[in-house]
RNA sequence: GCCCGGAUGGCGGAAUUGGCAGACGCGGAGGCCUCAAAAGCCUUUACUCGAGAGGGUGUGUGGGUUCGAGUCCCACUCCGGGCACCA
């Protein structure tokens, strides 16, 4: 491009000076109203892509915004920089994951400074800082000591590519690592988990005031899934002492039990499997808990069927409605996890049981009339009950009700709110990760490590295989220490912690990272939470989003942060995700399309521009062929500020006239606009409105006519000011150039419209002719309805096509349109 | 299967409470400047009938409410995302 002025030269000197003279630093003790704006923290995969820019485009506006208002804004920058994929790059490379990593963040900075985002550099903060390390591990220690943190042998998620154990959150809907893609495997293993289960209420019920997308509070909802319903027991046949628990959301379709069903990790299998039924049932078993996930939940219709999946136990038990016996099944569609572990088989209600009892020829009753015309095999809705007994005639809401209080009398039946949501599993088998800080001891069992020996750093020659083994594990002078409390021989924990506990609390540290001796002051931290404005990418909305929310309830619970409030983000923004031609943006794909070049081009300001202007912030960004054209046209658009604000082509006249004054109109009109959409997230119609206003001005002050000289300044000054948060280099540069014994333009406050000027424009009032448009009237905002009615009947446009006749009705809105009917 | 979004010119997208559909930009067409080009500037650009004045049609499809619907209601189609044996 042909530009008007170096812009590389421009953008550097700003850069520099905005990092020299640390303008936005700002201290705890600031005594303007705070703004805390948060951009996620980023992994750091190496240059920045176009997703990190939008990010951080929109993060800047925010912070620059924020200032120009008056306020101390909080602009911290670090890195999320434990994780696998630099331990994979390392091994292959055959070097270290600290170094790569750190060569990939100070690329990574390089590209964020280019890009002209503001930060307070002197809190940066990374994961794997010894510093952040050891208060990482402090909280690990007091998680617990608070009995947060615990250790236990479960099923786990293991994904063979990556080597390690994944949370629930990282196992994507059909079976594979949300990572490597590969099937994860279930393994029964050993592990730490956190304890965010105490939390699914709170979680839950909290998200209500939040101003974050609905979206995001629906997923989460989702994933927590709170259900009401009983807890009762289903007595033996045999032996009425004993009895399994079952849970059910439905008590009222009791009636309609026909047979129940445990899960294949049912502790009282073996003792319900008959001898008859053992080989059968152990195939169930063996298969649940060596398949892959997505075998165990595919549906019947693909994968393996259901007869297979399921088998009897050669038991059986009472339904307390009935009094009959009814068969127990096991079988996988049960999950072992969830409730007890067990289930009331109702196939006239569940769609599930239906299937089931299809296939293994069990009975089916109706307990609930479908309306009629009903298609379908299980009625899930609302309807009379039949078959029911006691319940006959009742609708669903009162035969739970019924039913409820019926199974407390007779079934040790106890009403129970249970949770989809599972405890958070932490550790990891890998290398690059906060090493958990405890060591076992044969006398002391697991003993925390003293915090004066804190952190706990993995050593720098560690063999980093994939073997499936923590790679700790096999250096032995890591793994070999001493008991701290007997002093005897003992072994370390291998396992480092899942890197989500990092993004859990850096955004605490980001506070106060300045007192010593302290992960961060709670009164420094109380100041600056919640934090005001979080921004971040959709694909978060569940896993870190739910993670540091348990993180800062845990902390105030346990006494670690006295003071702070119990939620960290009061408003959150998730920006679109930009697809290249439509397909999702990926590393591996190749596609990430750096800003480099376009800083060479339309620079920093250009791509800021475009990235404003193209499209909704919350909406995907399709980039493609023609997507240039656009960022060149934002380049563009600078280009022309640039020559207007040096008055090129313009003609001056020296008495403001009526011109002049519907210029100011449209400068304090845009004011307003651009202010309201800056608000409500709007950045592409506020660009838009920018544009408009300085096609406006460029207009008239080319014209013959001219414009007025103070006219003009204000009208430009304020597009400097408007445009200061978007393109923040060159209107410094040319505020200085013009103003070099003022303030920066970013140090102004920002323009407050003249409402006496917005509110007197002349608005366009439409005429219709039975709802056809047939006219329009320049009229003062404040027209009355029956001047609106006058004017519009004595337009002669209007007039002409009346042709004398009487309007039946008249409806007036002014100042926006009459409507006459004929 | 369930739950959320979305569908507007050649393209990206505007239209905040039901009131001028297509702001702003990209692309296209024509012109000015120039020896020529680039850059810049001006005009034009939903579709359609018409020489013109002017008329008709138009926001995924089909209905409805209303003086008036891109916007509200009902039914449906397609696209995107999330969840999916959670009893």
């Amino acid at each position: 491009m042909n530009r008007p002025f170096d812009v590389t030269a421009v953008e550097e000197k700003w850069q520099a000076r905005w990092l020299d003279e640390g303008t936005y630093e700002v201290d705890n003790d600031d005594p303007r109203e705070r703004y805390y704006a948060l951009t996620m923290y980023p992994y750091p995969s190496g240059t920045a892509h176009q997703g990190h820019v939008r990010n951080y485009v929109f993060g800047d506006l925010v912070v620059r915004y924020q200032t120009m208002l008056g306020k101390a804004v909080l602009s911290p920058y670090g890195f999320d920089s434990f994780g696998l994929p630099a331990e994979n790059a390392a091994i292959k490379a055959g070097s270290h994951p600290r170094l790569y990593t750190e060569a990939r963040m100070h690329e990574l900075k390089t590209s964020v400074r280019r890009l002209g985002a503001v930060y307070d550099w002197r809190r940066e903060v990374y994961s794997h800082d010894p510093e952040f390390m050891k208060w990482s591990q402090m909280i690990f220690l007091a998680f617990l000591k608070n009995g947060l943190a615990y250790r236990a042998e479960a099923q786990v998620n293991w994904c063979p590519g990556c080597m390690t154990v994944l949370a629930n959150e990282q196992v994507l809907a059909d079976g594979t690592c949300e990572r490597s893609g590969d099937l994860v495997v279930r393994r029964f293993l050993e592990q730490w988990y956190f304890k965010i289960t105490d939390y699914a209420e709170e979680l839950l019920d909290s998200l209500g005031p939040l101003e974050w997308p609905e979206r995001v509070k629906t997923m989460q909802r989702n994933w927590i899934g709170r259900s009401e319903g009983v807890e009762f027991d289903l007595p033996l046949a045999y032996d009425a002492t004993k009895a399994l628990r079952v849970f059910t959301t439905r008590p009222d379709t009791g009636f309609g039990v026909t047979y129940a069903v445990v899960a294949p990790e049912h502790p009282l299998l073996s003792m319900l499997t008959t001898d008859d039924e053992r080989a059968r049932v152990e195939e169930i078993v063996l298969r649940a808990s060596n398949t892959t996930e997505i075998d165990r939940t595919s549906s019947s219709s693909e994968g393996i069927g259901l007869e297979k999946r399921g088998a009897f136990t050669g038991s059986f038990v009472i339904n307390p409605f009935t009094k009959e016996k009814v068969p127990v099944y096991v079988a996988d569609y049960v999950l072992g996890n969830y409730g007890t572990g067990a289930i009331m088989a109702v196939p006239g209600e569940d769609e599930r049981d239906f299937e089931f009892a299809t296939v293994h020829a069990l009975p089916i009753v109706r307990t609930v009339q479908p309306p009629t015309g009903f298609v379908g095999n299980a009625y899930s809705g609302d309807g009379e009950h039949v078959n029911s007994g006691f319940l006959n005639g009742l609708d669903v809401a009162n035969a739970k009700t019924k039913a409820t209080e019926f199974l407390g009398a007779n079934a040790n039946g106890v009403s129970k709110v249970n949770y989809r949501l599972r405890d958070w599993l932490v550790s990891r088998q890998r290398f690059w990760g906060c090493p958990i800080p405890v060591v076992y001891c044969d006398d002391d069992g697991i003993v925390p490590v003293p915090e004066d020996q804190l952190p706990v750093l993995a050593p720098d020659d560690v063999i980093m295989d994939k073997t499936g083994q923590s790679p700790l594990a096999t250096h032995s002078g890591f793994l070999n220490t001493t008991c701290p409390i007997c002093g005897k021989p003992a072994r370390r924990e291998t396992d480092t912690m899942d890197t989500f506990t990092d993004s859990s609390w850096y955004y605490l540290r980001f506070t106060d990272p300045f007192t010593p001796g302290m992960a961060f002051d709670p009164v420094e931290a109380a100041k600056w939470l919640p934090v005001d404005q979080y921004i971040g990418g959709i694909e978060h909305a569940i896993l870190h989003l739910l993670y540091v929310r348990f993180y800062l309830k845990a902390l105030d619970d346990i006494g670690f942060s006295p003071g702070l409030p119990r939620e960290p983000f009061q408003r959150l923004f998730t920006q679109g995700m930009i697809r290249l031609s439509g397909s999702k943006m990926s590393k591996s794909k190749g596609n990430l399309i750096a800003p480099e070049e376009y800083y060479e081009t339309v620079g920093a300001d250009g791509l800021r521009l475009f990235h404003l202007f193209a499209g909704a912030p919350g909406d995907d960004l399709d980039w493609t062929d023609q997507t240039n054209e656009v960022v060149e046209g934002c380049g563009r658009f600078i280009d022309r500020f640039y020559r207007l604000w040096h008055f090129y082509d313009v003609n001056f006249h020296d008495v403001a006239d009526e011109t002049d004054h519907s210029v100011r109109q449209a400068t304090h009109r845009t004011i307003a606009r651009v202010t309201n959409d800056l608000n409500r997230w709007s950045y592409n119609t506020a660009v838009a409105a920018i544009m408009e206003l300085y096609n406006t001005v460029s207009k008239v002050a080319r014209s013959d006519e001219g414009i007025e000289r103070s006219t003009l300044n204000e009208a430009l000054d304020t597009l400097a000011m408007l445009l200061a948060p978007m393109t923040p280099h060159v209107t410094a540069e040319l505020w200085e150039e013009r103003y070099p014994d003022r303030a920066s333009v970013h140090a102004l406050p920002w323009p407050v419209a003249d409402q006496t000027l917005v509110a007197e424009a002349a608005v366009i009032m439409v005429v219709e002719v039975n709802g056809k448009v047939k006219s329009r009237l320049s009229v003062a905002p404040t027209i009355n309805e029956a001047d609106a009615t006058a004017a519009a009947l004595a337009d002669p446009d209007v007039a002409a096509v009346l042709k004398g006749a009487t309007p039946t009705r008249v409806i007036a809105r002014p100042p926006r349109m009459v409507n006459i009917i004929i």
